[in-house]
DNA sequence: GTCTATATTTGGATAGAC
DNA sequence: GTCTATCCAAATATAGAC
Protein backbone atom coordinates (compact mmCIF):
# COMPACT_ATOMS: atom_id res chain seq x y z
CA UNK A 1 0.00 0.00 0.00
CA UNK A 2 1.77 3.38 -1.13
CA UNK A 3 2.74 3.09 -4.26
CA UNK A 4 0.30 5.90 -5.87
CA UNK A 5 1.08 9.70 -7.20
CA UNK A 6 3.40 9.80 -4.26
CA UNK A 7 5.90 7.96 -5.98
CA UNK A 8 7.37 11.33 -7.22
CA UNK A 9 7.94 12.57 -3.27
CA UNK A 10 9.55 9.22 -2.48
CA UNK A 11 11.93 10.17 -5.76
CA UNK A 12 12.71 13.31 -4.18
CA UNK A 13 13.35 12.43 -0.84
CA UNK A 14 15.78 9.53 -1.96
CA UNK A 15 17.68 12.32 -4.37
CA UNK A 16 17.94 14.69 -1.29
CA UNK A 17 18.78 12.03 0.72
CA UNK A 18 21.73 10.41 -1.82
CA UNK A 19 23.33 14.30 -2.09
CA UNK A 20 23.53 14.93 1.71
CA UNK A 21 24.95 11.42 2.58
CA UNK A 22 27.44 10.36 -0.83
CA UNK A 23 27.62 14.19 -2.29
CA UNK A 24 26.61 15.50 -5.86
CA UNK A 25 28.87 13.50 -8.33
CA UNK A 26 27.43 10.21 -6.97
CA UNK A 27 23.56 11.57 -7.59
CA UNK A 28 22.77 9.23 -10.18
CA UNK A 29 19.60 8.20 -11.43
CA UNK A 30 20.40 5.12 -10.46
CA UNK A 31 21.27 5.86 -7.41
CA UNK A 32 18.79 7.62 -6.16
CA UNK A 33 16.34 5.10 -7.88
CA UNK A 34 17.49 2.38 -5.82
CA UNK A 35 17.27 4.43 -2.99
CA UNK A 36 13.86 5.36 -3.65
CA UNK A 37 12.59 1.82 -4.59
CA UNK A 38 11.92 2.87 -8.01
CA UNK A 39 13.00 2.32 -11.51
CA UNK A 40 15.68 4.94 -12.24
CA UNK A 41 13.28 4.98 -15.91
CA UNK A 42 10.65 7.21 -13.61
CA UNK A 43 12.75 9.92 -12.86
CA UNK A 44 13.16 11.04 -16.53
CA UNK A 45 9.32 10.45 -16.89
CA UNK A 46 8.63 12.78 -13.81
CA UNK A 47 11.36 15.26 -13.96
CA UNK A 48 12.87 15.35 -17.00
CA UNK A 49 16.30 14.80 -16.26
CA UNK A 50 18.56 14.18 -13.07
CA UNK A 51 19.18 17.61 -12.16
CA UNK A 52 15.78 18.74 -12.78
CA UNK A 53 14.61 16.55 -9.24
CA UNK A 54 17.39 17.67 -7.53
CA UNK A 55 16.07 21.06 -8.07
CA UNK A 56 12.94 20.02 -6.28
CA UNK A 57 14.16 17.99 -4.04
CA UNK A 58 16.15 21.25 -2.85
CA UNK A 59 13.35 23.66 -3.26
CA UNK A 60 11.14 21.31 -1.23
CA UNK A 61 13.50 20.82 1.20
CA UNK A 62 14.54 24.26 2.11
CA UNK A 63 10.89 25.60 1.57
CA UNK A 64 9.90 23.09 4.54
CA UNK A 65 13.40 24.25 6.42
CA UNK A 66 12.30 27.61 6.38
CA UNK A 67 8.97 27.30 7.46
CA UNK A 68 10.05 25.13 10.17
CA UNK A 69 11.97 28.10 11.92
CA UNK A 70 9.97 30.70 11.05
CA UNK A 71 7.78 31.06 14.17
CA UNK A 72 11.28 30.52 16.37
CA UNK A 73 12.72 33.81 14.22
CA UNK A 74 9.72 35.86 14.22
CA UNK A 75 10.02 35.61 17.95
CA UNK A 76 13.30 37.21 18.17
CA UNK A 77 13.81 40.90 19.64
CA UNK A 78 17.26 41.14 19.99
CA UNK A 79 20.25 40.85 18.58
CA UNK A 80 21.68 38.57 21.09
CA UNK A 81 18.08 36.31 20.47
CA UNK A 82 18.93 36.38 17.11
CA UNK A 83 22.53 35.36 17.32
CA UNK A 84 21.35 32.16 20.12
CA UNK A 85 18.45 31.32 17.48
CA UNK A 86 20.41 31.63 14.53
CA UNK A 87 23.19 29.63 16.16
CA UNK A 88 20.81 26.52 17.03
CA UNK A 89 18.68 26.60 13.56
CA UNK A 90 22.19 26.41 11.98
CA UNK A 91 23.25 23.68 14.56
CA UNK A 92 20.24 21.55 13.99
CA UNK A 93 20.26 21.99 10.01
CA UNK A 94 23.93 21.23 9.78
CA UNK A 95 23.31 17.84 11.96
CA UNK A 96 20.12 17.15 9.65
CA UNK A 97 22.81 17.90 6.43
CA UNK A 98 21.01 20.71 4.91
CA UNK A 99 23.60 22.74 5.20
CA UNK A 100 26.16 20.38 3.34
CA UNK A 101 23.55 19.59 0.17
CA UNK A 102 22.64 23.61 -0.08
CA UNK A 103 27.14 23.44 -0.22
CA UNK A 104 26.52 20.53 -2.53
CA UNK A 105 24.53 22.19 -5.32
CA UNK A 106 26.53 25.36 -4.93
CA UNK A 107 29.68 23.94 -5.99
CA UNK A 108 28.08 22.15 -8.71
CA UNK A 109 25.78 25.14 -9.90
CA UNK A 110 29.05 27.20 -10.72
CA UNK A 111 28.80 25.15 -13.78
CA UNK A 112 25.12 23.81 -14.37
CA UNK A 113 21.91 26.17 -15.02
CA UNK A 114 19.44 24.15 -13.41
CA UNK A 115 21.52 23.54 -10.21
CA UNK A 116 22.69 27.20 -10.32
CA UNK A 117 18.85 28.28 -10.35
CA UNK A 118 18.54 25.83 -7.11
CA UNK A 119 20.70 27.12 -5.40
CA UNK A 120 19.81 30.90 -5.56
CA UNK A 121 16.54 30.09 -4.46
CA UNK A 122 17.44 28.24 -1.38
CA UNK A 123 20.46 30.51 -0.29
CA UNK A 124 17.46 33.44 -1.60
CA UNK A 125 15.33 32.27 0.71
CA UNK A 126 17.66 31.75 3.91
CA UNK A 127 18.40 35.14 3.25
CA UNK A 128 15.36 36.99 3.23
CA UNK A 129 14.21 35.23 6.21
CA UNK A 130 17.56 36.22 8.01
CA UNK A 131 17.01 39.87 6.92
CA UNK A 132 13.36 40.31 7.92
CA UNK A 133 14.75 40.06 10.80
CA UNK A 134 17.66 42.07 11.07
CA UNK A 135 15.53 44.83 9.64
CA UNK A 136 13.17 44.37 12.28
CA UNK A 137 15.73 44.10 15.31
CA UNK A 138 18.71 44.88 14.67
CA UNK A 139 17.92 48.21 12.16
CA UNK A 140 16.75 50.06 14.98
CA UNK A 141 19.59 49.85 17.23
CA UNK A 142 22.94 51.44 17.04
CA UNK A 143 24.49 48.37 15.66
CA UNK A 144 21.92 48.53 12.45
CA UNK A 145 23.27 52.27 11.90
CA UNK A 146 26.65 50.78 11.28
CA UNK A 147 25.78 47.63 9.28
CA UNK A 148 23.37 47.17 5.95
CA UNK A 149 20.66 44.09 6.75
CA UNK A 150 20.97 42.84 2.79
CA UNK A 151 24.75 42.90 3.11
CA UNK A 152 24.59 41.21 6.61
CA UNK A 153 22.21 38.51 5.49
CA UNK A 154 24.02 37.77 2.22
CA UNK A 155 27.10 37.42 4.35
CA UNK A 156 25.83 35.15 6.62
CA UNK A 157 24.66 32.67 4.40
CA UNK A 158 27.91 33.08 2.62
CA UNK A 159 29.43 32.11 5.86
CA UNK A 160 28.17 29.55 7.05
CA UNK A 161 28.18 27.75 3.32
CA UNK A 162 31.94 28.29 3.44
CA UNK A 163 32.26 26.80 7.01
CA UNK A 164 30.33 23.90 6.10
CA UNK A 165 32.62 23.07 2.89
CA UNK A 166 35.79 23.78 5.54
CA UNK A 167 34.16 21.49 8.19
CA UNK A 168 33.88 18.66 5.91
CA UNK A 169 37.77 19.26 5.01
CA UNK A 170 39.15 20.14 8.09
CA UNK A 171 37.05 20.00 10.70
CA UNK A 172 39.18 21.55 13.60
CA UNK A 173 39.91 24.71 11.38
CA UNK A 174 35.87 25.55 10.96
CA UNK A 175 35.42 25.42 14.50
CA UNK A 176 37.88 28.20 14.73
CA UNK A 177 36.09 30.25 11.96
CA UNK A 178 32.96 29.78 13.75
CA UNK A 179 34.19 30.36 17.41
CA UNK A 180 35.59 34.11 15.44
CA UNK A 181 31.85 34.85 14.58
CA UNK A 182 30.69 34.53 18.10
CA UNK A 183 33.36 37.22 18.95
CA UNK A 184 32.42 39.36 16.27
CA UNK A 185 28.36 39.20 16.96
CA UNK A 186 29.90 39.71 20.84
CA UNK A 187 31.49 42.98 19.67
CA UNK A 188 27.62 44.11 17.99
CA UNK A 189 25.83 43.65 20.67
CA UNK A 190 28.41 45.37 22.84
CA UNK A 191 28.15 48.43 20.81
CA UNK A 192 24.63 48.40 20.95
CA UNK A 193 25.19 49.00 24.99
CA UNK A 194 27.10 52.47 23.76
CA UNK A 195 26.07 56.12 24.96
CA UNK A 196 24.87 58.24 22.15
CA UNK A 197 28.45 60.40 22.43
CA UNK A 198 30.67 56.91 21.62
CA UNK A 199 27.54 55.73 18.74
CA UNK A 200 28.05 58.87 17.29
CA UNK A 201 32.03 58.52 17.48
CA UNK A 202 32.46 55.20 15.92
CA UNK A 203 29.48 56.17 13.26
CA UNK A 204 31.65 58.72 11.86
CA UNK A 205 34.55 56.38 12.01
CA UNK A 206 32.76 53.35 10.76
CA UNK A 207 31.08 55.88 7.54
CA UNK A 208 34.98 57.41 6.79
CA UNK A 209 36.56 53.56 6.49
CA UNK A 210 33.35 52.36 4.70
CA UNK A 211 34.10 54.62 2.17
CA UNK A 212 37.31 53.91 1.34
CA UNK A 213 36.65 50.14 1.61
CA UNK A 214 33.89 50.32 -1.22
CA UNK A 215 36.20 52.15 -2.83
CA UNK A 216 38.75 48.85 -2.85
CA UNK A 217 35.82 46.82 -3.36
CA UNK A 218 34.22 48.33 -6.65
CA UNK A 219 37.38 46.97 -9.04
CA UNK A 220 35.23 43.42 -8.89
CA UNK A 221 31.58 44.30 -9.00
CA UNK A 222 29.13 40.91 -9.94
CA UNK A 223 30.83 39.67 -13.39
CA UNK A 224 29.14 36.44 -14.40
CA UNK B 1 60.62 21.06 -29.10
CA UNK B 2 58.76 20.42 -25.86
CA UNK B 3 57.76 16.69 -24.99
CA UNK B 4 60.51 15.48 -22.20
CA UNK B 5 59.91 15.24 -18.61
CA UNK B 6 57.63 18.19 -18.09
CA UNK B 7 54.52 16.50 -19.70
CA UNK B 8 53.81 16.47 -16.12
CA UNK B 9 53.96 19.79 -15.63
CA UNK B 10 51.92 20.19 -18.74
CA UNK B 11 49.16 17.84 -16.97
CA UNK B 12 49.13 19.92 -13.88
CA UNK B 13 48.47 22.68 -15.84
CA UNK B 14 45.42 21.36 -18.01
CA UNK B 15 44.10 19.44 -15.23
CA UNK B 16 43.88 22.68 -13.08
CA UNK B 17 42.75 24.48 -16.33
CA UNK B 18 39.74 22.18 -16.81
CA UNK B 19 38.90 22.48 -13.14
CA UNK B 20 38.94 26.22 -13.39
CA UNK B 21 36.84 26.15 -16.54
CA UNK B 22 34.57 23.77 -16.47
CA UNK B 23 34.14 22.38 -12.96
CA UNK B 24 35.63 19.39 -11.32
CA UNK B 25 32.74 17.18 -12.39
CA UNK B 26 33.95 17.86 -16.30
CA UNK B 27 37.48 17.05 -15.28
CA UNK B 28 37.40 14.06 -16.68
CA UNK B 29 41.10 11.92 -17.64
CA UNK B 30 40.01 12.66 -21.54
CA UNK B 31 39.09 16.07 -20.66
CA UNK B 32 42.34 17.10 -19.15
CA UNK B 33 44.59 14.78 -21.73
CA UNK B 34 43.13 16.50 -24.53
CA UNK B 35 43.84 20.25 -22.63
CA UNK B 36 47.19 18.90 -22.59
CA UNK B 37 47.78 17.70 -25.70
CA UNK B 38 48.97 14.66 -24.44
CA UNK B 39 47.35 11.17 -24.25
CA UNK B 40 45.31 9.99 -21.46
CA UNK B 41 46.73 7.00 -20.36
CA UNK B 42 49.57 8.99 -19.40
CA UNK B 43 47.83 10.58 -16.42
CA UNK B 44 47.28 7.25 -14.86
CA UNK B 45 51.14 6.54 -15.43
CA UNK B 46 52.41 9.68 -14.03
CA UNK B 47 49.88 10.42 -11.16
CA UNK B 48 47.71 6.91 -10.69
CA UNK B 49 44.37 8.67 -10.46
CA UNK B 50 42.62 11.55 -11.98
CA UNK B 51 42.06 13.12 -8.30
CA UNK B 52 45.66 12.55 -7.42
CA UNK B 53 46.67 14.29 -10.67
CA UNK B 54 44.11 16.86 -9.22
CA UNK B 55 45.86 17.54 -5.86
CA UNK B 56 49.06 17.65 -7.61
CA UNK B 57 48.04 20.30 -9.80
CA UNK B 58 46.12 22.34 -7.03
CA UNK B 59 49.15 21.83 -4.52
CA UNK B 60 51.97 23.45 -6.85
CA UNK B 61 49.27 26.40 -7.60
CA UNK B 62 48.40 27.06 -4.12
CA UNK B 63 52.10 27.20 -3.39
CA UNK B 64 53.06 29.23 -5.93
CA UNK B 65 50.33 31.52 -5.27
CA UNK B 66 51.06 32.00 -1.27
CA UNK B 67 54.81 32.77 -2.56
CA UNK B 68 53.46 35.01 -4.75
CA UNK B 69 51.95 37.83 -2.56
CA UNK B 70 54.37 36.47 0.76
CA UNK B 71 56.03 39.73 -0.25
CA UNK B 72 52.84 41.91 0.30
CA UNK B 73 51.61 40.54 3.06
CA UNK B 74 55.15 40.68 4.99
CA UNK B 75 54.87 44.51 4.52
CA UNK B 76 51.34 45.09 5.88
CA UNK B 77 51.98 46.90 9.54
CA UNK B 78 48.25 47.51 9.71
CA UNK B 79 44.81 46.30 10.53
CA UNK B 80 43.79 48.48 7.69
CA UNK B 81 46.69 47.73 5.33
CA UNK B 82 46.30 44.21 5.91
CA UNK B 83 42.49 44.76 4.50
CA UNK B 84 43.89 46.51 1.26
CA UNK B 85 46.11 43.93 1.12
CA UNK B 86 44.00 40.84 1.78
CA UNK B 87 41.28 42.33 -0.79
CA UNK B 88 43.97 43.08 -3.55
CA UNK B 89 45.31 39.50 -3.68
CA UNK B 90 41.63 37.59 -3.38
CA UNK B 91 40.21 40.19 -5.91
CA UNK B 92 43.53 39.05 -7.79
CA UNK B 93 43.11 35.51 -6.84
CA UNK B 94 39.61 35.52 -8.20
CA UNK B 95 40.21 36.60 -11.37
CA UNK B 96 42.78 34.55 -11.96
CA UNK B 97 40.23 31.36 -10.87
CA UNK B 98 42.07 30.11 -8.10
CA UNK B 99 39.15 30.54 -5.74
CA UNK B 100 36.81 29.00 -7.58
CA UNK B 101 38.85 26.26 -8.25
CA UNK B 102 39.71 25.55 -3.95
CA UNK B 103 35.62 25.84 -3.89
CA UNK B 104 35.58 23.05 -6.24
CA UNK B 105 38.09 20.74 -4.54
CA UNK B 106 36.15 21.78 -1.47
CA UNK B 107 33.21 20.50 -2.40
CA UNK B 108 34.13 17.33 -4.18
CA UNK B 109 36.58 17.13 -0.82
CA UNK B 110 33.61 16.49 1.01
CA UNK B 111 33.07 13.15 0.19
CA UNK B 112 36.90 11.87 -1.34
CA UNK B 113 39.87 11.82 0.69
CA UNK B 114 42.34 12.83 -1.83
CA UNK B 115 40.31 15.79 -2.79
CA UNK B 116 40.06 16.57 1.13
CA UNK B 117 43.75 16.18 1.60
CA UNK B 118 44.01 18.95 -1.50
CA UNK B 119 41.85 21.07 0.28
CA UNK B 120 42.83 20.95 3.11
CA UNK B 121 46.10 21.71 2.46
CA UNK B 122 45.24 24.74 0.31
CA UNK B 123 43.11 26.22 2.63
CA UNK B 124 45.72 25.39 5.21
CA UNK B 125 48.17 27.80 3.39
CA UNK B 126 46.39 30.37 3.21
CA UNK B 127 45.54 30.57 6.70
CA UNK B 128 48.70 30.44 7.59
CA UNK B 129 49.87 33.15 5.95
CA UNK B 130 46.70 35.42 7.41
CA UNK B 131 47.52 34.19 10.49
CA UNK B 132 50.84 34.80 10.42
CA UNK B 133 50.34 38.66 9.69
CA UNK B 134 47.12 38.85 11.99
CA UNK B 135 49.39 37.74 14.90
CA UNK B 136 52.28 40.20 14.02
CA UNK B 137 50.05 43.05 12.93
CA UNK B 138 47.01 43.14 14.83
CA UNK B 139 47.59 41.07 18.10
CA UNK B 140 49.16 44.18 19.52
CA UNK B 141 46.96 46.12 18.95
CA UNK B 142 43.22 46.72 21.40
CA UNK B 143 41.13 44.76 18.32
CA UNK B 144 43.88 41.88 18.72
CA UNK B 145 42.29 41.31 22.04
CA UNK B 146 39.53 40.93 20.92
CA UNK B 147 40.70 38.68 18.19
CA UNK B 148 42.01 35.60 18.17
CA UNK B 149 44.24 35.26 15.33
CA UNK B 150 43.53 31.31 14.54
CA UNK B 151 39.92 32.05 14.89
CA UNK B 152 39.79 34.85 12.41
CA UNK B 153 42.30 33.27 9.93
CA UNK B 154 40.06 30.56 9.16
CA UNK B 155 36.83 32.51 9.65
CA UNK B 156 38.32 34.75 6.61
CA UNK B 157 39.44 31.63 4.89
CA UNK B 158 35.81 30.22 5.25
CA UNK B 159 34.48 33.60 3.97
CA UNK B 160 35.84 33.51 0.32
CA UNK B 161 34.91 30.19 -0.31
CA UNK B 162 31.29 31.01 0.69
CA UNK B 163 31.42 34.10 -1.34
CA UNK B 164 33.33 32.41 -4.57
CA UNK B 165 30.34 30.37 -4.32
CA UNK B 166 27.40 32.85 -3.89
CA UNK B 167 28.90 34.61 -6.42
CA UNK B 168 28.54 32.07 -9.57
CA UNK B 169 25.01 31.44 -8.06
CA UNK B 170 24.33 34.60 -7.17
CA UNK B 171 26.30 37.07 -8.03
CA UNK B 172 24.20 40.44 -6.48
CA UNK B 173 24.36 38.33 -3.12
CA UNK B 174 27.76 37.79 -3.26
CA UNK B 175 28.47 41.63 -3.87
CA UNK B 176 26.48 42.23 -1.17
CA UNK B 177 28.13 39.66 1.25
CA UNK B 178 31.16 41.33 0.70
CA UNK B 179 30.53 44.65 1.23
CA UNK B 180 29.22 43.34 4.96
CA UNK B 181 32.69 42.10 5.49
CA UNK B 182 34.14 45.71 4.39
CA UNK B 183 31.89 47.28 7.42
CA UNK B 184 33.08 44.78 9.84
CA UNK B 185 36.46 45.91 9.15
CA UNK B 186 36.44 49.43 9.44
CA UNK B 187 34.35 48.82 12.58
CA UNK B 188 37.67 46.95 14.42
CA UNK B 189 39.60 49.24 12.46
CA UNK B 190 37.41 51.96 14.53
CA UNK B 191 38.38 49.95 18.08
CA UNK B 192 42.05 50.57 17.54
CA UNK B 193 41.07 54.31 17.89
CA UNK B 194 39.51 54.38 21.03
CA UNK B 195 41.39 55.26 24.12
CA UNK B 196 42.30 52.79 27.02
CA UNK B 197 39.13 53.07 29.55
CA UNK B 198 36.93 52.63 26.12
CA UNK B 199 39.07 49.99 25.27
CA UNK B 200 38.75 48.33 28.97
CA UNK B 201 34.95 48.38 28.71
CA UNK B 202 34.42 47.07 25.19
CA UNK B 203 36.88 44.16 26.53
CA UNK B 204 34.70 42.95 29.65
CA UNK B 205 31.64 43.63 27.81
CA UNK B 206 33.20 40.74 25.04
CA UNK B 207 34.31 38.29 27.47
CA UNK B 208 31.08 38.29 28.81
CA UNK B 209 29.26 37.66 25.73
CA UNK B 210 31.99 35.45 24.12
CA UNK B 211 32.00 33.04 27.12
CA UNK B 212 28.23 32.69 26.52
CA UNK B 213 28.31 32.77 22.84
CA UNK B 214 31.00 29.83 23.28
CA UNK B 215 28.84 27.91 25.24
CA UNK B 216 26.50 27.82 22.30
CA UNK B 217 29.20 26.56 19.97
CA UNK B 218 30.38 23.60 21.92
CA UNK B 219 27.43 21.38 21.28
CA UNK B 220 29.01 20.84 17.60
CA UNK B 221 32.38 20.07 17.84
CA UNK B 222 34.70 18.67 15.03
CA UNK B 223 32.55 15.70 14.53
CA UNK B 224 33.91 14.38 11.10
C1' DG C 1 2.48 5.04 -14.20
C1' DT C 2 5.71 1.65 -13.90
C1' DC C 3 8.68 -1.77 -15.50
C1' DT C 4 12.24 -4.29 -18.71
C1' DA C 5 15.39 -3.86 -22.10
C1' DT C 6 18.44 -1.42 -24.61
C1' DA C 7 20.79 2.27 -27.41
C1' DT C 8 24.43 5.40 -26.79
C1' DT C 9 28.06 7.88 -24.55
C1' DT C 10 31.49 8.59 -21.46
C1' DG C 11 34.74 7.52 -17.97
C1' DG C 12 38.56 5.00 -15.37
C1' DA C 13 42.03 2.04 -16.03
C1' DT C 14 45.31 -1.47 -18.24
C1' DA C 15 48.08 -4.19 -21.92
C1' DG C 16 51.22 -4.02 -25.16
C1' DA C 17 53.54 -1.97 -29.23
C1' DC C 18 56.91 1.46 -30.18
C1' DG D 1 57.77 7.74 -21.70
C1' DT D 2 54.35 7.83 -24.86
C1' DC D 3 50.87 6.11 -27.81
C1' DT D 4 47.12 2.87 -29.71
C1' DA D 5 43.77 -0.16 -28.70
C1' DT D 6 40.75 -2.00 -25.72
C1' DC D 7 38.16 -3.78 -21.61
C1' DC D 8 34.79 -2.84 -18.39
C1' DA D 9 31.75 -0.24 -15.55
C1' DA D 10 28.50 3.25 -15.15
C1' DA D 11 25.80 7.02 -16.79
C1' DT D 12 21.82 9.37 -19.37
C1' DA D 13 18.01 8.68 -21.83
C1' DT D 14 14.45 6.34 -24.70
C1' DA D 15 11.26 2.59 -26.64
C1' DG D 16 7.96 -0.36 -25.80
C1' DA D 17 5.58 -3.98 -23.06
C1' DC D 18 2.40 -4.30 -19.24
Amino acid sequence: MASTADTKERLRLAAFDVVRTKGLSAASARAIGTAAGVNQALIFYHFGTVNELIEAASNEAVERSVARYAEGFSQVTSLAELLEVGMRVHDEERRRGHVAVMAQLMAGGQHDPVLARASKHAVGLWTAQVRSVLDRVVAPTPAGELLDSADLASAISAGFIGIELLHGVDGASADHAFASLDRLNALLTTVNGFGPTLRAALRVAARRLGTRAARLTRPTPSRK
